[in-house]
DNA sequence: CATGAATGAGATTTCATTCAT
DNA sequence: AATGAATGAAATCTCATTCAT
């Protein structure tokens, strides 16, 4: 029975998280009350203090599984068969998740607490870390650097990729409705493959993305 | 008596929005109160009514602000002596004007807000579209271009300095206080020089920055 | 089986009821909540609401027993060898029981409570005859009462008694707590011994007490 | 202006306190909600808090308002012809003021607080410690002092007057609603005389109060 | 022009109580 | 008998905005 119980709260909690992921993404963190989210998850305002002791909890708990997502985005990046389709997995990444910009919006609202509150900043820069350890290796065991005349290390590399990442997602906040996810997609795709390019392609005519 | 009144007008309107912008770097949009900002300008919150309709015009104004600061800055690009140099300004212009992480953190919630605020919304967009053109033009009649065998047009290149622009100021906002503004330009004088260096140079040796 | 259910039931009950008069002396009435007390008795919520209907409830609860505590601390009383130690006894009755500001605290709160809640108002006031009738039954059969030139009769000698007892309980809630339970118990019994000396004894050399 | 804008002020603040005075004094400090007080003071909620910075600080202010009063009514008590009468203002002090009730009412309230609230308890220690010195003083010049043959020194005789109003004043909280404001003066002037005949008179046939 | 007292809706959070298991 | 998840009303406190002075 504690097995199911605690199972069932996991479910529970799950379900909070996924409602208030959405209204933040939707409002913004502090322009979404409790009773927002306790609507769109479908209980009681009361439930929601069972599974966490404050709003800020539970900012700090998605940016806890934000964590989780880059890690396990990393894990599918290192699996690619090569560098460039590592960099695809990681451009694309949030294109697909839930609705198109849910996710861009929450990031960016991410960052934008973390400049002001110790406890987000503590986790978004593990986030960076992970992020950036994460691809630096990636790319340091990949064949592609050996070839590369950038002069850049590997740790370089890796920022600028980021760099390149958080900037498109940030600025993909504003891409209008009528954008579709695919054509989303695209567009990611595009600059991994135009920074990619840069980074390891000497043969200019190689370049075939539109 | 007119004119002294409109420039004492407008000294005034600075002094607000000058406030406003400290206190929203600081604490956000919607964690700042109106009363906040009066303190912070040493005048009556009933004041600030008479200058701007509500906060919401507030935060447009900023948004207009820093589209202004983005045109004039990419005056300052284009009258730089070389391509590389104009990136530079570019890329340290959010490190010099006031304190270090203000205008960082600013534009992050700016662009947040503008994802769920279409008057925002449109200003920054018209704010990217502005960089755009004008580092595209930037590009366009610049001798690198044709030196470059990237295959990129100015477009494309235009989209990734500034993602990537975008995406170092975005996580700068993370720096910890102990990075002084110094060591900040620093790296991102780092990063423009190595995109540089990506895009149109093809001497791998010349690369010597660290 | 009726029996021993009958038996646990009312273990039960006073379980419940002695956290919960730890849990309200401690943190008054209407802030302790029922999670509180259930937490203290080491059960869940849901099974105080089987032994008692309410929170109003269970203060009732707490108030009727404080009355027979009351009566049994009367019978005590009459069971003194002289008048004098039958004061002692009262006076010092609530330095004893659990620790020191329990009671106190509690029985200030009953009152407090009792000025506002009928319910408690008719358990407090029954409380306060049966002290009174209980210690003017003591003195109207003591011996000093006849050597008492006071002119008071027993029933005012009754009323001043616990008026005088009341006010040194309501004021040891302040007592502050580097004041031990002996050391209270001093002062509560020079209290008694001065009352008594002044009602009921002529020869001021006799007052022995510090 | 300055000096109406301040009147205006401690105006508003005293009609704040008045009215959570009364609402205290009804409910209790706990079940009293600010609603409640802005209501009765015909004011919005949002106003009490230009003066009380919480719930917690009108308390405070209350205690404190109390403490003034004491040391007023302890003036009152000095200038009176001798220390019977001292005695009698000091004992029907809370039967005059504002409503019966609300005073006692709100004393009480305001010693339970104090069992668990240290900024409470703080000022009503004071109190305390005032009327203490206050009492003593007065007792100390008093003539009738030396003919006392009790023993007792100013210090006890003080406590003792004091233990003996707190305790009526307990109690009057539960004296019925049919009990008029003169009735408890009565009462409270016989407690008084009592006393004083206990602590100071010689002749038990001058004890002509009923 | 300038102030800041005043409003009242709304935000976060708590809690007595119920009820399915 | 016993649990504790769930509810939702209510409490405290904040804040954008207005307006009399």
């Amino acid at each position: 029975m504690s097995e199911k119980t605690l199972t069932l709260s996991l479910d529970r909690r799950e379900q909070i998280l996924e409602a208030a992921m959405t209204c933040f993404a939707e409002c913004g963190f502090h322009q979404t009350s409790m009773h927002d989210i306790s609507a769109k998850a479908g209980i009681s305002v009361g439930l929601i203090y069972r599974y966490f002791k404050s709003k800020e909890e539970m900012i700090a708990a998605l940016a806890a599984e934000h964590k989780k997502d880059i890690a396990s985005l990393l894990e599918r990046a290192a699996d690619a068969p090569s560098l460039l389709e590592a960099m695809e997995v990681i451009f694309t990444s949030h294109c697909c998740a839930r609705s198109p910009h849910i996710l861009s919006a929450f990031v960016v609202d991410l960052f934008a607490e973390a400049s002001r509150n110790r406890r987000v900043a503590k986790i978004v820069r593990s986030v960076m870390r992970t992020k950036a350890a994460g691809v630096a290796a990636l790319i340091a065991r990949s064949p592609e650097l050996k070839k590369a005349k950038s002069g850049l290390d590997a740790q370089a590399i890796a920022e600028m990729i980021f760099a390149l990442n958080d900037g498109t997602m940030m600025r993909s906040v504003l891409s209008p409705a009528n954008v579709s996810v695919s054509q989303q997609r695209e567009g990611q795709l595009k600059v991994a493959r135009s920074l990619w390019h840069l980074l390891f392609s000497h043969t200019s005519h190689g370049n075939g993305h539109r």
